[in-house]
DNA sequence: ATTAAAAAGTTACCATGGTCACACATCAGG
DNA sequence: CCTGATGTGTGACCATGGTAACTTTTTAAT
């Protein structure tokens, strides 16, 4: 991808949407930035790690995560191409990344200084309310993910899991959108007890499920 | 408080601090907003209200809590005057709360009109970075809750509070800032479960403890 | 000083879910 | 086709922490 090819892509870009061709390639001129690929698994970002440009997902997908000591995984959300991450910490007062981000396949990004924000920021009113969205936007994502998780059983989880994709998928019979090593990481919860607590459910009649899919019942079953 | 009294307030706070006395009247008198009042435990917004207004907390505090369908609590932070709520929701692609907001103490909050503050950000650059970076800070308390509780034992929780207490309060003697019971609802736990951990982690040595304070006496003494 | 209401401590009971170990299954690369 | 890696199912064991019911202490109000 050469400067015109990256320019071009960028300008269909909601946050640069706005943006003349020539006033876009100026500050690209003046500026530093940084088109780098990572290979799938590759750290990102380390948690602690200083931020010192936001970075655009080009293509790919990318997780960020929280890790304990112990290796255990909480994945927080998935972001692609199209998605911004770290705008949050060049305005904040701490810019250490506060979890880790890891590419989950082939990625391209693209690494924009902090000044050149900063400066994309003062000259277009356009860009900066697409950033303020999108850090808005951010916190919505973490208020959701705790609101997810905390003080709830795993087979609350994954109710609440079944009811959101049966509304997105429009449908009972749910495809697993990936392993389901990935959704007990989604979870934060061993993989071992999620296979188990599928087990129970299906015994007690809400779900069915096969190796791809989970199929709903009656997920207001009691059995109590 | 009459309207010059809060005029004066506004212009001592840093968002404010960039308006000329003139150009914040002539917004005010264009724009609704609302001073109110709200007593100890009352609350302030509903999980799910929907959010039309950005409020400033002129005195008083105010807790963000996650309330689940058994009661349980899990406060995620305690704001104070000066602090900004729910500007996020104004630029983001879901204007709910995603928690409730509770008055801690008596407290006074302005409310702000969605359209005002548009108009502030249009009008004043301190004001719309001093958003941003209220908005980002937001993202780290966020982050900073899901890293404090997510995948850990109660005892892990006490031990990272005391020493984060221990560094602010520099002292190994921590005088505990509200009540155990508020302690516990700031890990998303029960009273009972944190009287219990203390009183194991006492036994073992790592602490002492009275009503109103904890000591550590050796947090890293091993146990098993 | 009296008393009602919070807060705090205590304990037995037991459900949830982490740990570990092992058996299969699936899949990609040589 | 084989083979090693990765994902998946299962079960025994047991630590953590929620529940509930009770007592004791502290606080605040009259």
């Amino acid at each position: 991808m050469n400067h015109q090819d990256l320019m071009t892509v960028l300008l269909s870009h909601s946050l640069f949407s706005d943006f003349s061709d020539e006033a876009l390639n100026q500050v690209f001129r003046a500026h530093y930035y940084e088109k780098r690929e990572y290979e799938k698994d590759q750290v990102i970002h380390f948690q602690n790690e200083c931020c010192r440009t936001m970075d655009l997902i080009l293509s790919g997908r990318v997780a960020v995560q929280n890790l304990d000591r112990e290796g255990n995984v909480l994945t927080i959300s998935i972001f692609q191409d199209g998605d911004v991450l770290g705008a949050n910490l060049i305005f904040s007062s701490r810019n250490n990344y506060p979890m880790t981000v890891l590419a989950q396949s082939l990625v391209e990004i693209l690494h924009l200084d902090q000044e050149m924000i900063l400066e994309l920021c003062q000259m277009n009113r356009t860009f900066m309310i697409g950033l303020m969205k999108a850090i808005s936007d951010k916190t919505l994502i973490l208020t959701d993910k705790i609101n997810a998780i905390s003080m709830k059983t795993i087979r609350q989880c994954i109710i609440d899991f079944l009811h959101y994709e049966s509304r997105i998928q429009k449908s009972q019979r749910i495809r697993l959108p990936s392993s389901k090593k990935d959704l007990a990481q989604r979870f934060g919860i061993q993989r071992s007890s999620l296979s188990r607590e599928l087990n129970k459910m299906r015994q007690d009649g809400l779900i069915d499920y096969d190796a791809k899919t989970i199929t709903i019942k009656d997920l207001d079953a009691r059995t109590d």
